[in-house]
Order: C-alpha cells, then sequence, then structure tokens
DNA sequence: TCCTGCGGTCTACATCCGAGACTATATTCC
DNA sequence: GGAATATAGTCTCGGATGTAGACCGCAGGA
C-alpha cells in the first residue's frame, strides 16, 4: 500500500497551485515565522466569520453603526465594535465621526476595503455555485452516520 | 453633513459588485432564512480558520492524519479531527482508509474541494499582496491608540 | 413627561478551543 | 524480551472567546 501518493487526477489551473504552493507558512522553521506569515495574518482577519459579513455590507454603501447592525442582522453590538476595530486597524475600514448634536459615526471601505472585494466576490460565487452540492453531501453524510 | 451617501468614488468592477449586491441574505425577511443562506453556510465553513489552512495543504497532496497536523503546525488533534470531519461532511475532502494493521487514514480533496482552491487562491494572493499596506496600517492605528 | 434612537461599554453566562493524557496494535531498537 | 515510537483518534479540564442584554448620556418627538 503506497502512501502520500501522487494524488487523484486533477486539472487545476497551474498558476493557481502555485499560488497555494508558495504560501509555505506552516510547520516549516521555527513556530516564531507562523505569527508573521503574511497570509495567515491576513486570513485570520478574513476567518472572523463577521468581519466577511460587514465587508459583503460595506461593499454596498456607507452605514452607520446601529443601521450595520440591523442589516447584518444577527450580529451582537460587542462583535460589531470589535470586528469594526479590527477592520479598521488593518486599513480595510475607515472610521469617521460628525460632530452633529448626537455625534454620528459612518464606517465605510477604504480604498484597500474595496480591493479585498474582488477575491471576496469570487468566494461567494463560489460558495453560491457550490451551496447545491455541499447540501446534498451534507445530507448524504448525516444519513451514513446515526 | 450628508447621511448614508452614495460612498466614496471607487472603480470596482460592476459585475463584481453584482455579486456582492446579489448576497442579501441579511436582515430581510426573517431570521429563519438566515440559517439557510447559501453565502453564509459556505462562509461560516471558510471563517473556520482551520478549514482554509487544511484545503490550502492538502492542495499538494493527499495527507496522512498525523502528516496533515505536522504540515499545517500549530493545530491541535482535536481541532484536525474535528475541521476534517466537517470539511468531509461538506464534501470537500474525502476520507480514505486503509486496513493495514495500524489502521491508516489518507485525506485528500473531492473535485468540489479543488474546485474551491480558484477562489481560495485568488484570496491568498490578495493577502500576500495587501499584507505590507495591513501591517503599516496597524502600526499607525497602534501608535495612535495608546 | 415619557419614550425612542444613537454609539457604544459592561457584566453574566454559555460555548468553544488547546494541551495533554489515554486507547490499542505493530514495528523498531537495545 | 522489554521499552520506545508511531498510528488515528477520543476524552477531559481549564481558560479564552462569544452572546445576550442591561446600562449610559444626550437629543428630538409625542
Amino acid at each position: 500500500m503506497t502512501r502520500e501518493r501522487p494524488g487523484n487526477p486533477v486539472a487545476l489551473d497551474p498558476a493557481t497551485r502555485a499560488v497555494l504552493a508558495d504560501f509555505s507558512c506552516r510547520a516549516s522553521e521555527d513556530a516564531g515565522t507562523l505569527q508573521d506569515c503574511p497570509v495567515r495574518n491576513v486570513l485570520d482577519r478574513v476567518g472572523d466569520k463577521w468581519s466577511l459579513l460587514i465587508l459583503i455590507t460595506l461593499s454596498q454603501r456607507p452605514f452607520r453603526f446601529a443601521a450595520l447592525q440591523r442589516e447584518v442582522g444577527d450580529i451582537s453590538k460587542r462583535m460589531l465594535t470589535q470586528s469594526l476595530r479590527m477592520l479598521e486597524r488593518d486599513g480595510l475600514v475607515a472610521r469617521q465621526v460628525f460632530p452633529t448634536k448626537p455625534p454620528a459615526v459612518e464606517y465605510s471601505l477604504t480604498a484597500l476595503g474595496e480591493s479585498a472585494l474582488t477575491p471576496v466576490a469570487a468566494l461567494v460565487s463560489w460558495a453560491a455555485g457550490a451551496h447545491d452540492q455541499i447540501r446534498d453531501a451534507r445530507h448524504l453524510f448525516d444519513a451514513a452516520t446515526p
């Protein structure tokens, strides 16, 4: 029984594969470098569950805090605040305070934030297309494991 | 100062924007539909922190359990097991058991899993490019908030 | 006057996650 | 022969993390 075979036959764009192969911030070298890994750093933000949703919502237009919470739907104020701070820190979202009587705060995407929309849209697009297959796979899996 | 303005002037591919606009599974309608939202369902998997890393690792070649853990580097057995189960359930990863004396288990990407690599690679590519700006933004932000 | 909306913060409670111990079998080393 | 190691996980415990909801000060509307 051979182990770690070359893999199943697939046709994947070599350039795409190369991009992924380049991402070598794994167990290589010492653990310290894991923290500095560019992809990991950024992917941690994406893997925030809420960050992605916020980015997508803000892609339509700027929102004020309460409106943003209503639009996303099921996010707590706490997590909305926290996620927005992180996105602001990373320069993806801009926070602008208007000195009206009850101060109004508007959140919008920066140019960098906008640039993230392209790959995010690719992901969303794939998700929409794959959803049926995933749903079927889940039912199959759940039926097989009582 | 007008509120909820049309947005800052940006040049984003209209098709890209349309994809995101289409994703309207937010607070619209009742909360029940949130659970069935295709994008949310799939994005939850992406937002798993480890799922994405596992997918990227498996894009190189199939791995056995322990080898996969070593390759990813800082994932616990617990989360590796859990994430792999979810990915298997969603039909992105295939689990094959070889009945050797200590059973060998090999994990590999399915066709569906391979198809996810294209948008994931786009994301990784963007992350690599944006990393410098993000790092600078973080330093700026941290310096401004003592 | 009371109530609502604004942008948050704070506090309890619940859930999740990581580290490490533990299983059982087979091979390797001394 | 006996100890050590590797295999693929499972289990448990303590700490981190997330959620729901109360609360705050201020302003406008009924």
